[in-house]
DNA sequence: AAATAGTTGACTGAAATAGTGGGTTATTAT
DNA sequence: ATAATAACCCACTATTTCAGTCAACTATTT
């Protein structure tokens, strides 16, 4: 049970942005050496952000991705669903016309994977992307108080 | 982000030994005919389920597998531990030595995914094998009176 | 002795993942 | 105008993981 690179690129970057503020748009290549992420693979994974209407794009120099809200408005669930990071603890899908075994019936365990993924789902969809930046700011002061 | 078959599997065919109770032994022939899983996959599976020590096992004909300990004592986390189901939600696996991008510093994101891995693993853990058989039982008694 | 059922290890096909690379188009600054 | 910038778009590939198969062996019971 995983999050795939892709997923928690796009948590990344997008805080990367939520971080530089709303002044100026952030270049994927900033982003990219800041980060530390292929710039051809942001790209593609910011395909699917604007896609979803999670970012705007200004093309040009000068020119970069900005939040489209902001960024206390912008739950980690949402990031999930526009890169199409699935939560799937079932192994049917969830698709009524054919449940686990294939004859239409429950498995024994079905209800505990739905019940699993609803819990991650709960906690993906509390936290937003102004969230992550306040406790990366008080982690740090921490860790410089114990110097 | 989702479950292996395995994964998926191994709590299964430990859900229907509980349910088969203390009596006598469970053949992986008949879990795998039951919850049609591929008998050879089963074999791997309780490979490690055995080693962890969640499982007995009884050779010869009759024989098979029993749980180790009572059902209400064994968490589905420790399910996930035997078979080696990580619950990997950071990049870097959290090595101290090496974060997120290698410098030694955790990346934006890293307390986030640790506190993602505390959620899932706590509730993996507050859940045994004697809640999903009763909340199983529970589910066929409700959608026996909506018939 | 025969049947049963666990034990072990090697091997394979398919799918997903994580990228790479090359080229095109729009916008801005000089 | 033109050069630079940065988004946009598409095709391709190497690697890894997953899921499952196959074959042979060992212990136990009847």
């Amino acid at each position: 049970m995983k999050i795939t690179s892709r997923g928690r690129y796009a948590v990344l970057a997008m805080v990367d942005i939520a971080k530089h503020g709303e002044s100026s748009p952030c270049s994927l290549a900033h982003i990219s050496i800041r980060q530390n992420i292929s710039l051809s693979y942001l790209e593609q994974i910011f395909n699917d952000l604007k896609k979803a209407e999670l970012v705007r794009s200004q093309r040009g120099p000068g020119g970069g991705y900005k939040l489209s809200k902001n960024s206390s408005d912008i739950r980690i669930l949402e990031i999930f669903d526009a890169i199409d990071e699935k939560i799937k603890t079932t192994g049917c899908g969830n698709n009524p016309k054919a449940f686990c075994s294939g004859n239409g019936k429950k498995c024994l365990t079905h209800n505990f994977w739905e019940e699993l993924e609803g819990v991650i789902g709960n906690y993906l969809n509390s936290v937003n992307l102004s969230d992550l930046i306040e406790n990366n700011a008080k982690m740090n002061i921490e860790s410089e108080l114990r110097q």
